[in-house]
Parts: C-alpha cells; structure tokens; sequence
DNA sequence: GCCAACGTTGGC
DNA sequence: GCCAACGTTGGC
C-alpha cells in the first residue's frame, strides 16, 4: 500500500465536487508532466491512499481522504480537441498521458493549510515542502501520512 | 547532447 | 500580478 499526495485547483476540481461525484468517483484527468505520468503509470496501484491537496487557492491545503480506484489507462482528453488536455503529438497509436480513476472516502475533521504542515517540525522532509516543489503527483510516506491524519483530529493551534 | 529561450506552477 | 523554480522545446 502506497500514499501519495495529488494537487488540484479548487476552483477547477474541489475535494467537495470529487464527493458529489457519481459514487464519489472520477477520472483524474489532464496530468501533463512526465514524472507525474510515470507515478500515475508504474507506481500507483488501485486501493492506494490518496492526500487531496487544494493548490492555487486562497489557503492552499490539503482537504481530504481519497483513494486510487484504477489502474493508469490513457487519459481521453489528450486525443479531444476540444479539451484544454488536448495533445497534438498524442494518438492512439501513441499514447503520452495516462490517467487514473480516483474515489473520495472522506473529509479530514477540518481543513489542513499549508502554513500549519510548514510549522511541524515532523514533516519537515515532506516532499510538498520542499522548495520548488511543482510536482501534482508526489509520494508521502507512512510517517507523514498518518501524522497529518492524526492532525487533522487536534483543534488547530493558534 | 548542450543550453538559451520560453512556458508553467503555485505561493505570496 | 509578481516572480522563483523548474520543465520543455528546438536550434545548433
């Protein structure tokens, strides 16, 4: 089992329209960067947890719970011309960016902003933290992992 | 295969 | 909107 953690704008696709999506499910689309690709591709299995993190927002954060509910398959959206996901040198015949399903399984008990993870001294090492960091798809170790979930059951500290 | 130019991400 | 950091592109 596996943890990782996955960015999304708000504003294009919230933790809140991911749970009132069909059985609280829904394809993971438009990740168009290489190494978030090969995460995607050869690393994450179906059953993984998932940190959903808010990006380019207000208080950026991370939301809630989710969960890994397929294996990669190709992401639909590079082939349709329509979509802002549209890639020219993507075809059938060659594949560039795969996606997969993704199922919220719960809120945290209350928001975690970013500025709140940079002050614990336990995540220091995190991956998000790091600076630079660009990455929408990004490991999380088992540590780190159930130190935020654990976190997001105290009262926020003034 | 180098690297300059350009594009994107994302916090602030 | 700014800008630092990083990724991608394409000429050579």
């Amino acid at each position: 089992m596996n943890y990782w953690l996955i960015k999304s704008e708000p504003h294009v696709f919230s933790f809140d329209d991911l749970l009132a999506a069909p059985d609280q499910t829904s394809p993971w689309e438009g990740i168009r960067n290489y190494q978030a690709r090969n995460f995607m591709r050869d690393s994450m299995k179906k059953g993984d947890t998932l940190l959903y993190y808010h990006s380019s927002t207000q208080v950026p954060g991370i939301a809630g719970i989710a969960e890994v509910a397929s294996k990669a398959y190709p992401d639909p959206t590079q082939f349709n011309e329509q979509s802002p996901y549209f890639d020219p040198k993507a075809s059938q015949h060659n594949v560039r960016w795969v996606l997969v399903d993704i199922k919220a399984l719960r809120k945290l008990e209350r928001y975690l902003p970013l500025a709140e993870l940079k002050k614990q001294s336990t995540l220091a090492d995190m991956r998000l933290l790091q600076k630079g960091n660009r990455l929408s798809i990004m490991p999380v170790t088992k540590p780190e992992y159930d130190f935020i979930v654990k976190l997001a059951k105290k009262p926020a500290s003034s």
